[in-house]
DNA sequence: TCGTCATATCTGGTTATCCGGATATTCAAA
DNA sequence: TTTGAATATCCGGATAACCAGATATGACGA
């Protein structure tokens, strides 16, 4: 019923803002998601769960993925947030480095839609936030 | 920090939306809310303290009185979301049988400013968003 | 069918938040 | 200086949210 305080406290979480903002300008795979933020994957499916619920984002299933967006606003405050979000790099802390790392992850020409090669391509220019390259790649780097 | 999500997190409560859709109109001491929202005093007061830390609300004394108002945004999510809350009376819970309670108490001849010698000083500070002061819905009242 | 990859959900344990009631503080008047 | 009203803060206890790790589901190719 109080659907305004399920959705505030969508937005009152650092790892959600970070999500919205990086799908505030694209439709993104979770498997994008988890390496841009470097974040466990468990995590995050979480916090996407957390958003649906709150009428926050939209996904759609492709094959074995499945992509997530910014719902249509429904409300005025709704409203408001996504106008927001889609200029909000300098409210959300690591919104700026996180659409850094996207556009760098970007040049690898979609990771997650031609699964088979494109490992090699990913490597090195895919941290530049600081944060820990997580253990995805490096699990089968041997 | 991440002041953001301390922003957010102070928007996600019924509580807390309630009060600031009080103020939004116009500057309430502490014991009008409470008598307004019918919830105990200490707990409305941990949340008007909760809305001041996240840079939402102002607080002026005046004698014992404690007066609340809206905090001049500090930020574009901030801007926006003000503005919704001056109009949001359909988006938050109980908003707008809170504003109607509010108009209703007015009658009562300020229970507040009611006090002793206060007649002069608050007659027309009160007010300063423009809304009329209750004392005007009491004379229509009448 | 089986195995694997991408994703979701469950488990339990820890931490944060909320609450009511009691107490403390602040102010003004007596 | 004491009193009383208005407000703030403290103190458990209950509830809800978070996290990591493990497991389950669903799609797809072999």
């Amino acid at each position: 019923m109080p659907e305004v305080v399920q959705f505030c406290r969508a937005l009152a979480d650092e790892t959600r803002l970070r999500i919205l903002n990086l799908i505030a300008r694209q439709e993104l795979c979770v498997c994008r998601i988890v390496d841009v933020l470097g974040l466990g994957q468990s995590k995050v499916s979480r916090h996407l769960a957390h958003l649906r619920n709150a009428g926050l984002v939209n996904d759609r299933r492709d094959g074995a993925w499945m992509y997530y967006s910014l719902a249509q606003p429904d409300g005025e405050l709704h409203r408001r947030v996504v106008e927001w979000l889609r200029q909000a790099e300098n409210e959300i802390p690591m919104a700026a480095a996180d659409l850094a790392a996207l556009e760098s992850m970007g040049q690898c020409i979609d990771l997650c839609e031609l699964s088979p090669s494109a490992e090699d391509t990913r490597r090195d220019d895919a941290a530049p936030v600081g944060s820990p390259p997580v253990a995805r790649a490096a699990a089968r780097a041997e």
